[in-house]
DNA sequence: TACCAGGTAAAAA
DNA sequence: TTTTTACATGGT
């Protein structure tokens, strides 16, 4: 089954796709296409997300199974960020020193989400303290145990597969003690139907704030974090984040890494998108350590 | 080898 | 109430 896709322009699939994978470590070259397995209705499906010639990103899905064509668009644009506009992001960024040269050079990227809260939530759990390649590697052991696989993917491994590892488990794959509770008991709330996090897409920024506080584990840093990449809420940042304080001192400050204080001061300027102008500073200084 | 890396809850003061 | 501590892995 193939699907259009649309999503708000200006939009750069490649772009956003090489930006995302500049993030994950080990890796060699771009990928042309976004290949992951989700589930859809109860069963994992493998999806292929590429971009036609016309610019327009064209998704795939693979033949197995007949997924529900409505269901399918709307979780692979959600994925891709279809629902941001950039156009007011630009207009604000347009003269300003550091971002109007980069918003330049990046236009058309967006960042791309999970295909889930739950896995949100865990990305940001596992990601705590150590670095991102510390918790990739975590993560990807976790998904290689718990995971559905489905035409040579994993999927992410669902909140039930979770609740019902043994802590144990958990922590042969590189978890503390501490996360492995957390995940444990998220998986547990989640998979029981006590916590829905789907649910948050529909709320205010405050109230899904106020529910990420209520989950042991996930504390301010967790909260802001999940509110811009998983949920896409465009003016959230997370100011306790060593690799936003870097990197704003790098491109706002001078060069030192900036106080949680110092780097609200910085972002300021770009309210109501002071997490899509974090997330640009981000890109550009992995993309420019590329080459 | 050490030290730091996109924090958090619980203990101690 | 505020400050300190333990924590797991991977890269440099």
């Amino acid at each position: 089954m193939i699907v259009t896709l649309n999503s708000k322009p200006p939009f750069d699939f490649f772009l956003s796709l090489k930006a995302a994978s500049s993030f994950e470590p080990g890796r060699i070259g771009a990928a042309e296409e976004l290949r992951r397995a989700i589930r859809l209705g109860g069963a994992a499906l493998a999806i292929e997300i590429s971009q036609a010639r016309t610019g327009r990103p064209v998704l795939r899905a693979s033949t197995v199974g007949s997924p529900n064509r409505a269901r399918l668009r709307a979780a692979a644009e959600w994925m891709i960020s279809s629902d941001l506009d950039l156009k007011p992001f630009y207009r604000m960024a347009v003269h300003h020193r550091v971002l109007g040269p980069i918003t330049k050079d990046l236009r058309g990227l967006k960042p791309l989400r999970p295909a889930t809260l739950f896995e949100m939530a865990i990305i940001a759990i596992t990601e705590q303290q150590i670095s991102l390649a510390a918790a990739h590697h975590i993560r990807s052991r976790l998904i290689g145990r718990f995971g559905e696989r489905v035409d040579g993917l994993c999927a992410f491994p669902t909140p039930g597969a979770l609740a019902l590892a043994s802590k144990t488990q958990l922590l042969a794959c590189g978890l503390s003690h501490r996360k492995a509770e957390y995940i444990g008991d998220l998986s547990r709330k989640v998979a029981s139907g006590r916590v829905d996090m789907e649910n948050m897409k529909t709320m205010s920024t405050d109230t899904a704030r106020a529910l990420i506080l209520q989950q042991r584990g996930l504390g301010g840093w967790s909260a802001d974090y999940i509110l811009v990449r998983g949920l896409g809420r465009p003016d959230c940042v997370p100011v306790d984040d060593l690799g936003v304080q870097s990197v704003a001192g790098k491109y706002l400050g001078r060069g030192r890494r900036l106080s949680p204080q110092a780097l609200r001061r910085s972002l300021a300027p770009f309210a109501p998108f002071r997490g899509i102008a974090a997330f640009y500073l981000l890109a550009h200084d992995r993309l420019s350590r590329e080459l």
